[in-house]
This record gives C-alpha cells, sequence and structure tokens, in this order.
RNA sequence: GCGGACGUGGCGGAACGGUAGACGCAACGGACUUAAAAUCCGUUGGGGGUUUCCCCGUGCGGGUUCGAGUCCCGCCGUCCGCACCA
C-alpha cells in the first residue's frame, strides 16, 4: 500500500481558500491507488453490507442519484469507521427499453449506447467521492451476469417455479410489442398513440403466488422497513378469507346443460339477502351464453372496450346483462337468482363470479338499484330495531346482528360465516361438498416474458417433438446476437435470420429457440447477492460469501420501488433458497426510501419553461422577482415540482460537482429536509454549504495554529474554558454518532454547524497572540480531530485535507470514529426551567443529584413564584426529575 | 371510494407528553473596505410595556393532563399509494 502523500508540508495555510476542485481529485486518487474501499470477503471483523438501488445507465446521472448515493456512502464511512468490514458496491441496471429506443431513434446499438452511458455515470459517480468497492463493479447486460440468470430461470422451472400460461396482455398493433399498464395512456399506446389491444398471450411467469401467505407474514419481521412499505405491500399481496361456494344452476335455463356455478364470497353471512349472481363478461358462461344471444354478445363487446381507458372505469356506471340464466339458493332450491353478466366482475379475481347482497355491499346496491332488483337487509346495526332498519342508497357493511336469515337470526355477523361453512362444507353435492373454506389473495403470478431485444434470453427450445425443452447448462450463456435491425417494429430476436433455428438438445431435430426476453425486474431481483461474490464463474452465487454478507444490513432508495421491486426480490431470495443458491429469506435487513430532489419551475410569458440557469431570481424585500439571464424578459415563479426534463427544472450534478465541489453538493443534500421527505434545491441553500466548506477549512487552518503547541500528553486537569470545548466536542459526538445509526442526516447537519459555531467562539476568544495554555492547546486538538472526523462521512474529501492540516500523517477514511467520554456530558448542575400553572417563568439552578424536596423549596423560594402564590401555599408542585418544575397555584 | 402520511416564523425545518421555533436560508442593522465581494458582530413569530415585564401563538373546534406541536374525538386542507378484490 503506497503512503499517504503529504501535500507538500503546506497543512498550515489559513488564508488560502479551500480548492475544492484539486484536492477532490487527488484525494480520489489516494483513495484509489491505496483501495482503501475494497471489501475483503476473508475480513474476519464483523460485517456490514450498505447498499443503494443500482441506477440504470440513462445517461447521465441526476440530483436523485447524488442524493441516494451521499445517504449510502455516509452509512458506509461511518460504519467503516465503527470497525466494520463494510460492502459498499455498485453496478449497473443496464436492460431496458431506452436502449432500444435510443437504437431505432439515433441508429446506435443498445450494447453501445448502454455501455458509454455507464462509462459516463461511472465517472460522475465517481467525481462524487463514494467510498465504493469498484471491484465488484457489473452491468446486468454483461453476459457474465446474465448467464447466471438464465440458470436461475432453469433451477426455477426444475423446482416448479416457473410456469408457461396464457394471458391477457396490452397489446401495441403498431410497435407490435406488449405494453405494461403504466405505458398505456388513456386506452392508447404510450409511444405509438394507437388503440391499444387485450390479447391473449401465451406467456412464461414466476409462480410468485406460491409465496403469497409467506411474503405477507414475513412483512411483520421486517422491524427496519418503514411501515408504510410493509402497508402497501399488505395490499398489494390482498388476502382474503372467505368461501367457494357451489351455486347449483337450473340446468332448463343455462345454455350448454351447465349445472352450477362457482363463486367466492367473505360475506357469506349475508346469503339470505342475496338478490342476483353476477359473472365477469369473459367468464366461460358468459361466453357460452352469448352464443346464442346477440344483444348479450354486444353488451360483452362493451365491457371489453370500456377495459383499458383509466378515466372512464373510474366512472363507469354499474351495468348487467340478464342472461336467462337461474341459480339455485343453495339454501333453498325454490329461491331462484338470476344470472347476470356484470362490467364490476372480475375474471381475474376468485372465480370471476358472485352472488350479490345489495343491502350490505355497495357495488350490488348500485347495481339492484338501476335494474329494480330490491334489497332485505340482514345484519342489522347495533341499537337499531329490526323494524326500522332499510337500507336505501348506503350499503351497511358494519357489524351487527342477522336478522331476515332463517336459522342464522340474532348470531353475529362472525357466527353467521361460522355457521354458514360449517354447514354448506358437510353438504354434498355430486362427490364434492357445496362450498369449502378459501384464502385469496390479490396477487398474480408475475409474467417476466417481453416481446424485446435488450433483455435476458429465456433459455429454453420449442421442439416440435418433444415440446419445451430447457437449454442444457453447459450451453449458457444464451447470448443475444448482435447483429439486430431496429428498423421495424417488432421483436428483433423474432425476425432474425439465424438466431432462434437450433437443434434441439433431447432429439437434434429442428427446433426453435425461445425469443421473448426476461422482464428487467428479474435483472435486479438478484443483484444484491451477486455483489457478494461478482468473481464466481460456476454459479450465481458462493454461497459461503452470500451467507456471511447477507441480509443487507441497510438498503436504501426510492420509494417508487416499495411494492414491484422489493417483493419480486423478497420471491427471489426465497426461490434462490428453495433451489440451494442462498441460505436465507429476506433480502433486506434495513429498508429506507428517500425522497426526492424538487425544484422551483420558471414559466416564461409564452407558456415555454425556463432552466434554473437560465433565471436570475432578485429579492426584494420579502418578494422575489426572476427575470431570463438572457433578455430581462419577466418569468413566472412556479410550482416547486420532481425535477424532470420536461419541466426543465433539473440542475446537472456535474456543473455542482464543478462550481462548488462534490462535497458541497453532498452537504447540500443532507442538510435541511429529512431524508424521507423531498428536498427542495435552492442555489441559496448551495451557496450556503459551500460557504460553510470555506468556514470549517478557516476554522481547522486556526485551530491547526493552537495544535503545534498541544502537548503529547493529555494534561492532568482542564480550566474551565478548556472543559467547555471538551464537552462541546463530546456532546456534537454523542448526538451526530446516535444520529447516523438512525439515518437523521439534516439534524447530523445541524448538530455539526452548532459544534462549529461554538469551536469557533471558543478560538475567537484566545485571541490569536499570546501563548495559549497546554489544557486548551490539548482540548482544541481534541475539538477539532472530532470535527473533522464528524463531517467526514459527509464531506470525505474537505475532511481529509483537515485532517492532514492538523498534522496527522493517516487518512482520516481510515480513522476509527472518535471514542466517546460519557463522563463529559454529565454536569454537575443543571438548570431546570420552572412553570407556574404549565408556564414557564423562570431557571432554578440545582446539582444534577439534589433531592426532590431541596429543589421544591429552592423553587418556591423564587421571587415570581412568591409573587405568583400570593401568600398562600402552592397547590401542588409537581417535580420531573432531570427536566422541569412546575407550580399549581 | 378505501388506506396512509402530513399541516410549526418570510422559507426548509428542530422539539423522550416538560423552556416552541435548534440549525440553515432569506432579510435588516453595524464593523472592515475608496468601493464591492468575502468575512466578522448583532437583530429577526406577532403585539404591548419600552432594562431584568406581560399577553397571544404549532390548520380549525372540542377533550384528557399539573403541563399538549406531541395523546384522544370531530372537522378542514395538502400529498402519496391502491382502485369495482366479491
Amino acid at each position: 500500500m503506497p503512503p499517504v502523500p503529504s501535500h507538500g508540508g503546506q497543512g498550515f495555510m489559513t488564508s488560502e481558500r479551500y480548492n475544492a476542485r484539486e484536492a477532490e481529485a487527488r484525494w480520489q486518487k489516494v483513495w484509489e491507488e491505496r483501495g482503501i474501499f475494497a471489501a475483503k470477503n476473508d475480513d474476519p471483523r464483523p460485517r456490514y453490507y450498505v447498499l443503494e438501488m443500482f441506477p440504470y445507465p440513462s445517461g447521465r446521472i441526476h440530483m436523485g442519484h447524488v442524493r441516494n448515493y451521499t445517504m449510502g456512502d455516509v452509512v458506509a464511512r461511518y460504519k467503516r469507521a465503527m470497525g466494520f468490514n463494510v460492502l459498499h458496491p455498485m453496478g449497473w441496471d443496464a436492460f431496458g427499453m431506452p436502449a432500444e429506443n435510443a437504437a431505432m431513434e439515433r441508429k446506435v446499438h443498445p450494447r453501445q449506447w448502454t455501455y458509454d452511458n455507464i462509462a459516463t455515470m461511472r465517472s460522475q459517480l465517481k467525481s462524487m467521492g463514494l467510498s465504493i468497492d469498484w471491484a465488484r463493479e457489473f452491468a446486468t447486460c454483461d453476459p457474465s451476469y446474465y448467464k447466471h440468470q438464465q440458470k436461475l430461470f432453469l433451477d426455477f422451472l426444475r423446482a416448479g417455479l416457473v410456469e408457461r400460461k396464457s394471458s391477457k396482455v396490452n397489446w401495441d398493433p403498431v410497435d407490435q410489442t406488449v405494453l405494461a399498464n403504466e405505458q398505456v395512456i388513456d386506452g392508447r399506446g404510450w409511444r405509438s398513440g394507437a388503440l391499444v389491444e387485450q390479447r391473449e398471450l401465451t406467456q412464461w411467469f414466476f409462480k410468485i403466488t406460491k409465496y403469497s401467505d409467506e411474503l405477507l407474514a414475513a412483512l411483520d419481521t421486517l422491524e427496519r422497513w418503514p411501515e408504510k412499505v410493509r402497508l402497501m405491500q399488505r395490499n398489494w399481496i390482498g388476502r382474503s378469507e372467505g368461501l367457494l361456494i357451489r351455486f347449483a344452476l337450473d340446468p332448463a335455463t343455462t345454455p350448454n346443460g351447465e349445472t352450477e356455478l362457482k363463486i367466492f364470497t367473505t360475506r357469506h353471512d349475508t346469503l339470505f339477502g342475496a338478490k342476483f349472481m353476477a359473472i365477469a363478461p369473459d367468464h366461460p358462461l358468459a361466453a357460452a351464453a352469448a352464443a346464442k344471444n346477440p344483444a348479450l354478445k354486444a353488451f360483452i363487446a362493451e365491457c371489453k372496450r370500456t377495459g383499458t381507458a383509466q378515466e372512464l372505469i373510474e366512472t363507469a356506471e354499474k351495468k348487467g346483462f340478464d342472461t336467462g340464466i337461474r341459480a339455485l339458493h343453495p339454501f333453498d332450491p325454490a329461491w331462484k337468482l338470476p344470472v347476470y353478466v356484470a362490467n364490476f366482475v372480475l375474471m381475474e379475481y376468485g372465480t370471476g363470479a358472485i352472488f350479490g347482497c345489495p343491502a350490505h355491499d355497495q357495488r350490488d346496491l348500485d347495481f339492484v338499484n338501476k335494474y329494480g332488483l330490491g334489497n332485505t337487509p340482514v345484519v342489522c346495526p347495533p341499537g337499531v330495531d329490526p323494524k326500522d332498519f332499510v337500507v336505501t342508497d348506503t350499503a351497511y357493511d358494519g357489524d351487527g346482528r342477522m336478522i331476515n336469515s332463517r336459522f342464522l337470526d340474532g348470531l353475529t355477523v362472525e357466527e353467521a360465516k361460522e355457521e354458514v361453512a360449517r354447514r354448506l362444507e358437510s353438504e354434498m353435492r355430486g362427490n364434492a361438498p357445496v362450498a369449502e373454506r378459501q384464502v385469496n389473495f390479490r396477487l398474480r403470478d408475475w409474467g417476466i416474458s417481453r416481446q424485446r431485444y435488450w433483455g435476458c434470453p429465456i433459455p429454453v427450445i420449442h421442439c416440435e417433438a418433444c415440446g419445451i425443452v430447457p437449454v442444457p447448462e453447459s450451453d449458457l450463456p444464451v447470448l443475444l446476437p448482435d447483429d439486430v435491425e431496429f428498423d421495424r417494429p417488432g421483436n428483433p430476436l423474432d425476425r432474425h435470420p439465424t438466431w432462434k433455428h437450433v437443434a434441439c438438445p433431447q432429439c437434434g431435430r429442428p427446433a426453435r429457440r425461445e425469443t421473448d426476453t426476461m422482464d428487467t425486474f428479474v435483472d435486479s431481483s438478484w443483484y444484491f447477492a451477486r455483489f457478494t461474490d461478482p468473481w464466481t464463474a460456476e454459479a450465481p452465487t458462493n454461497r459461503a460469501a452470500a451467507d456471511a454478507w447477507l441480509p443487507v444490513d441497510q438498503y436504501i432508495g426510492g420509494i417508487e420501488h416499495a411494492i414491484l421491486h422489493l417483493l419480486y426480490a423478497r420471491f427471489f431470495t426465497r426461490a434462490m433458497k428453495a433451489t440451494g443458491h442462498l441460505g436465507l429469506d429476506e433480502p433486506f435487513a434495513g429498508l429506507f426510501t428517500q425522497g426526492m430532489v424538487v425544484h422551483e419551475t420558471y414559466r416564461r410569458a409564452d407558456g415555454g419553461y425556463a432552466a434554473p440557469a437560465e433565471v436570475k431570481i432578485e429579492t426584494v424585500g420579502d418578494t422575489r422577482r426572476a427575470t431570463l439571464r438572457a433578455t430581462g424578459e419577466p418569468v413566472e415563479i412556479g410550482p416547486i415540482e420532481k425535477m424532470s426534463k420536461s419541466k426543465r427544472n433539473t440542475v446537472d450534478p456535474d456543473d455542482i460537482i464543478a462550481a462548488y465541489g462534490a462535497d458541497t453538493a453532498r452537504w447540500f443534500m443532507l442538510s435541511d429536509s429529512p431524508p424521507e421527505r423531498d428536498v427542495i434545491w435552492t442555489e441559496e441553500g448551495v451557496q450556503g454549504a459551500w460557504r460553510f466548506v470555506q468556514r470549517l477549512w478557516r476554522l481547522v487552518g486556526e485551530a491547526a495554529q493552537i495544535v503545534r503547541a498541544a502537548p503529547a500528553e493529555r494534561p492532568a486537569a482542564f480550566g474551565e474554558a478548556a472543559l467547555a470545548v471538551r464537552k462541546a466536542a463530546h456532546g456534537a459526538l454523542a448526538k451526530v454518532s446516535e444520529d447516523i445509526e438512525r439515518l437523521r442526516f439534516n439534524r447530523c447537519v445541524a448538530h455539526i454547524y452548532e459544534f462549529a459555531n461554538t469551536l469557533q467562539g471558543a478560538l475567537a476568544g484566545l485571541g490569536g497572540n499570546g501563548e495559549v495554555a497546554p489544557d486548551m492547546a490539548w482540548a482544541v486538538r481534541e475539538a477539532a480531530d472530532i470535527l473533522v472526523c464528524l463531517f467526514h462521512p459527509m464531506m470525505p474529501h474537505l475532511a481529509e485535507e483537515c485532517w492532514q492540516a492538523l498534522g496527522h500523517t493517516t487518512l482520516v477514511a481510515e480513522a476509527p470514529w472518535p471514542q466517546l467520554e460519557h463522563e463529559l456530558l454529565v454536569e454537575d448542575t443543571i438548570v431546570l426551567p420552572v412553570q407556574i400553572n404549565g408556564r414557564k417563568r423562570a431557571d432554578v439552578t440545582v446539582a444534577r443529584n439534589a433531592a426532590n424536596m431541596e429543589i421544591e423549596a429552592a423553587v418556591l423560594a423564587l421571587d415570581v413564584v412568591q409573587r405568583a402564590l400570593g401568600g398562600r401555599p402552592p397547590k401542588k408542585v409537581i417535580v420531573v426529575p432531570q427536566r422541569i418544575v412546575n407550580v399549581v397555584a
């Protein structure tokens, strides 16, 4: 390891400005040469794995990245100082559509475009001074990564975790591609603008629903996850307990003599309030009935049309069509219920069929009110006389006692559910019980097929004779071909002249490759595991390394990934455990979701947006005015919004780093706003941060003068002034440590400001000329060292520069976190606020361990208290030890 | 519609049920300077007394408590997530 270079012995220059540009590049080089951020898998110290969500290589980093990676870096540097062997890696989520769009628009190959972007963004990230182990870097589009993903796919396939099935997709007929829901805007493709069709396509699925219950239950164990994210996942999984009931159909009324209809319900208690049955427009029974009924056929077609447009779904009226089919009530065969096709019943949930109880379900009530089917209340709210209880336009979905329900009358909702379930599950029709208890989930299997080029090829071969044949592992990876054209819509893999034609690995006859590639969410579902040993060539993971590093101790990223990415990664971890690649269930022990970076918007008179760099802001009194720099034309200051190209309110990290340095950008990203909330980027704020950088540099320079006179040995005693400096230093140390642990970076920033202010005041008090007493010099050295250590995780380059100025020959990046001396935080006397009737009126200074009686006596002796009492004894005196005294007059 | 979070000075925000407004930004006054920038020292929730004093104040209305920004109930507003889930 090369020695730490000294900066030409110029450590004590206080008059010079800190040159961030020059110093940052210099220290980055030192860190890199000494390789101090490389995590060693065989390091015996306790481990800490901190990970920020890896970026998509879109071209350039943005302020959101700066915020995200700064937070992770603070944690990484702090944990390193605390003696942990820290893993802090970086990689690239490199497959995906934008690369293909670029190929279409700019005739550049997706691979070229992607790796060029990675090169740019890597150098941008490096200019931030992040303490990343770059030796572990990889991109998900590297064959050396996706090879293992294909292996995982094959192992999942063998383990029964992969399935091929038909499902409805959004199909763009112009681009000839499948669209995700969010790519369908107002029923049209986001790129082509063509009306999107619903198509049935055979696709590959990961069977995430196999783990529905487990993924839900384990949320309770994720104590270091935000409650909000756990709740979102809980709702997404959407578990509901209910009853599957087989309703008998009157065969005389069914199109092909069908005899039963299966429905799922969670309100079987309300069975005696049933007024109708409803099935989804794409239910098989609906299709059968429509075959003989043109009007019904037209109605179903209409339902499917309104299917995609978001606006219409939201406002859609409940509509139905009577099929003429009649179902028999399970408790009374003489009671016939009409079967409707209804637009609000979803084929994807439950069985695609329901029974309608209008009195206790709002949708059902809207429906019967439209078709005049009436309602019968069967649950009576507490405290209401059943005789008086009627339902008109508002369904009652609360608790109560059963009424109008024959043998259920008088039971509670819960008891009635139990009774209905008990009776129907013991009653046999044909060879099966009439009903069975069932748990249903909203969660659906994860469709991973994408008809695109720039993704991980799905390693299977379709053979006429053998069917689906996995690609033999010795043939992995299935590489993407390089010679592809993007001049036409559709999947380039599918129309490639040779790529898909292969011999069947089983029978040797001509067969064809699967041309679908995997959803890019697959790529990001296991990258954190690969980072633990990215060099292992023979398997996706090295179990020893993965077991040692995982779970990730602290994962940091945007809230936008609260559901899909995190749920998929949780599923993947379980699937990898089931196939022997990992040994745990939950990949992320701690999760933190940071807020966005937002900025004011500026609108020109012509309605267009102006960029912050083009705008000059002036403040006159309390009003701010904005004008265009170029023309002086006034611009309107608009709302503060997420930085986006369309609003032109972005600030380029490169510009900021060039003008102020990475430390200033990092510091500002952490100041002011709590990390989970949005942070407003302002020019004034950045300048404030920059001024503080300069102030710290001057302050440390001043301290360095005194440090030279400090004795090596710790003095036996400290005078009052020196002790005050020590107390301030250790007070700041305690607070900053605690706040970094809890990721409250904005408070760390405030504590560091406060401590710097105190130290600055103390140094000013020394006058600068004469001799500084040894005890003070020693205290100043200790305080300056602590100060530099405290801001090091946030402003690492400045910290190295200051560390050297203070005479150290080591790197602060390798220095241990300062040792806290608790006894300095304990005062001999404390100042207690004194309240009279709950209002603060005075202070009283007492010994730290004064008895409550002594404190009470001291308080009652105070003039203000005497005056307030007016000679009467106090009603009560409350003494809260160490906190406050309240006198009730 | 359902679920959740939030609401504190001119602004971003601090505040285990215990001194509301830490810290920063902006603004204002002063020092230094030929001048400006930078820096340094003050002031800065509102109102009144005008020194060491009082009143009001955390979206609104109630409540619990010796004491509420914090806990409870009801409104109002903002933001986010899900969306006909049977």
